[in-house]
DNA sequence: GTTAGCATGTAAGGAGTTACATGATTTT
DNA sequence: AAAATCATGTAACTCCTTACATGCTAAC
């Protein structure tokens, strides 16, 4: 039992591996950086990291981190990852299953993939594109068959979700061929000025 | 009790509005047409429409339509809106609180604009453009203060929904300024070839 | 001096999915 | 003859949010 948020373990094993972090600032992290996650509750997240201790993947580094913590406020609690969880963090992210190219999964796993290998990587962005394939097929073939009767708007809002699928997909395209040539990541447009 | 969802019903009412029809179908045009319920499941639809039964906004109109239901297949339950439920699908589409701006909540409402008041659809877009602008400060922000120590494939992921965001935003103001100006609605880009 | 941000947590409940149960019809 | 699609429904469970509870510090 506790199957609590794989997904949401994931993502706090993933952050807490780039270096570790205090619950209220992974919060921040978890909905800014992930594309997922926008709008997560302390009320998800601490006894999440409640079932992480738990297992023994995570432990309390409280004051000992790098972090200047002269001006006491409340007491923090550092958390970082144990060897066990290192050991879990890698075996997830290796993994790819045929959820992984769900919107939310495949934003988590993506934010990872510096530390996922090459082949996976692959899979999982031939996966996503795969599925929006699917997706823009499925729009296409309902504004076909409904072309008549249906409102401007609803035809307005479908288009633009149309576009959105078409631009994921020609972004995917590039990251993928990006990934066969052994180039790390295009950026995919030029800095804001 | 049984504040079994808002929006699902308030989405169910207006595809009934635009014409009767049976779960299964509407099932299909929920992932379809609105931009949510992208993989809403029967264990959902049906307790929903059970409610809406009960609440009289909905009726069976099993053998009635103008529906062909010559190959008798398993018996269809077609449903009708109600007075009271028309009546409750108008006073949805015309209210217009905090939650409006959310990204399903938005999509749903958008696809009725057509039987939302013009004052309303307005508040609507603002509302939902400012939410975005929102999240644009707060990705803008996090990714200047963080600048250093992500990875290139983290960076990727924040530019991507950055751009997305902003997309929205020239989408938005494009169909705020056509509201203004008494125009219905402007054609996002030139139809499919 | 009061609002906003920092910081941690719990209990109750809402909204949805998965898996199950059933069966006809059309396509391959 | 098998697989996909049509069609309706229920029970158990999962994940997450809301509202609550607490208290300190910085800015206005």
């Amino acid at each position: 039992m506790s199957r609590r948020g794989e997904l949401l373990e994931f993502a706090v094993l993933g952050l807490l591996h780039e270096s570790p972090m205090h619950g209220y600032e992974l919060r921040k992290r978890l909905n800014t950086a992930l594309g997922a996650f926008r709008a997560l509750s302390y009320g998800s997240l601490y006894p999440c990291l409640r079932d992480l201790l738990g297992k023994g993947w995570i432990f309390e580094a409280s004051g000992g981190g790098s972090d200047v913590l002269s001006g006491s406020r409340r007491a923090r609690i550092v958390y970082e990852l144990t060897a066990d969880g290192k050991e879990r963090f890698q075996d997830m992210a290796e993994s790819a299953g045929p959820t992984s190219w769900d919107d939310e999964e495949f934003d988590v796993h993506f934010a990872f993939f510096a530390r996922t290998k090459s082949e996976v990587r692959l899979r999982i962005l031939e996966g996503r594109r795969s599925r929006l394939e699917e997706r823009l097929a499925n729009i296409r073939t309902a504004s076909a068959r409904n072309r008549e009767r249906m409102d401007l708007y609803t035809a307005a809002l479908q288009r633009h979700g149309e576009e959105s699928a078409e631009r994921e997909v020609r972004w995917l395209e590039e990251l993928i061929s990006a990934e066969r040539r052994g180039i790390a990541v295009p950026l995919t447009t030029n800095p804001p000025a």
